[in-house]
DNA sequence: GACTATAGATAGTTACAGTATCCGTTATGA
DNA sequence: TCATAACGGATACTGTAACTATCTATAGTC
């Protein structure tokens, strides 16, 4: 398979799979001479998931790179997902966080084993954030969210856990992370069609431009 | 209070204060002369919540003016969270979407009233990508993050429901919908951690780099 | 053997967010 | 009062990220 027919075939621009080539997130094709090349279905998959990551899981090219590399490595799972989770979520350092910023996240994850991680310093921040805009949110709110939250986490384990190999369980770790991000505000989104068109019938009809 | 004291109250920069006025992010101060204007308490609050739409929620700042808009005007309610949806789910429409991806979608909503709006787009959207990358969701999977988001959805609606007058409630509509993303994916996290160190007691020390 | 396609390099484009500079005017304080 | 600083407003610039276009020499193809 020649370039014109990767990009055929995956839908992805020639200068787009050279630039992908150049930054390292595909793999070079097979040289046949020194201006010739030929690329594999691999490769196609390959631009699958690098669409995936930057497309839908709004992964800038170098976050995707980290992720892939963690991927194609044989790192320990556990680093993975870590790595998984640091791609998807940007700046999210334990920096520019007071103490006190930390002690709400902390009460909020209260039954939640915590370390220090994108998990509890992201929660600082939007926590801090809230506060900061305005929003206090009371108890039965916070409730929810912690035991929502309890339920994914304890289902995204469970799905990891049924693979079988590294590989299989590596980019699940890593499709997860990113997409069940996005699966999950895409339901959060229903879900509040669904109550809100239950308690003020008029929205089934009247909907925002 | 003039433009420098605006700046040193809110911790945005002069010129990022004067692109915001200019671009109608934030109302013009009270003009005392043809050059000279004073600004109010009012305008270190909106300053808080732009920089939280835009820093926290990764809103742009032309989205961020349409959920503002959305505040400030006298709009039903309904329209307000169809707009802060849109704008915190940015390229969710129907287009590109074949029935056989809303099939999906509508099927993994079952119990869920839906609509078309970002909710069920931006489901049908996410589970194709999950198919194409090779990453089918199983049952139980898939019936945990529908409870979560049910719950969190109902949490959702019950929080703006106890909010009193309508500016209140645009604001929690506004802020917790772009906040509420980022908590959840935040929580998500520590969650995953949570029950990754259970099961594998190495990952508290293991920590990818 | 004419023509297109290729790999690889270099340069250009677009969009966005923020910054810097300039202007004539207004405020301030020694 | 008058020099200096700060102001509002306009314009231009910077940096970054993700593509996109063009170029060159070579290889495949009809």
């Amino acid at each position: 398979m020649k370039i014109s027919q990767l990009s055929a075939a995956s839908g992805v621009s020639q200068p787009t799979i050279k630039l992908y080539l150049r930054e390292g997130l595909l793999p070079p094709g097979a040289k046949t001479h020194a201006n010739q090349a030929t690329y594999s279905e691999a490769h196609v998959r390959r631009l699958g998931i690098i669409r995936t990551l930057t497309q839908v899981g709004g992964l800038s090219v170098a976050s995707a790179k980290t992720v892939l590399d963690a991927i194609d490595s044989d790192l320990p799972l556990n680093w993975t997902f870590g790595l998984a989770q640091r791609a998807a979520s940007p700046d999210v350092d334990g920096t520019d966080l007071s103490d006190a910023d930390l002690a709400r996240a902390d009460d909020f994850l209260a039954g939640l084993t915590y370390h220090d991680g994108p998990g509890r310093f992201g929660v600082a921040k939007t926590l801090r954030a809230m506060a900061e805009a305005g929003l206090e949110a009371d108890g039965a709110w916070r409730d929810s969210y912690r035991k929502a939250a309890e339920i994914i986490g304890e289902a995204d384990i469970d799905l990891i856990d049924r693979r079988e190999g590294r590989l299989a369980k590596a980019e699940t770790v890593v499709i997860g992370t990113v997409l069940g991000d996005a699966l999950l505000a895409a339901l959060r989104r229903a879900a509040q069609e669904h109550f809100s068109s239950q308690r003020y019938p008029s929205r089934s009809t009247e909907t925002a431009p």
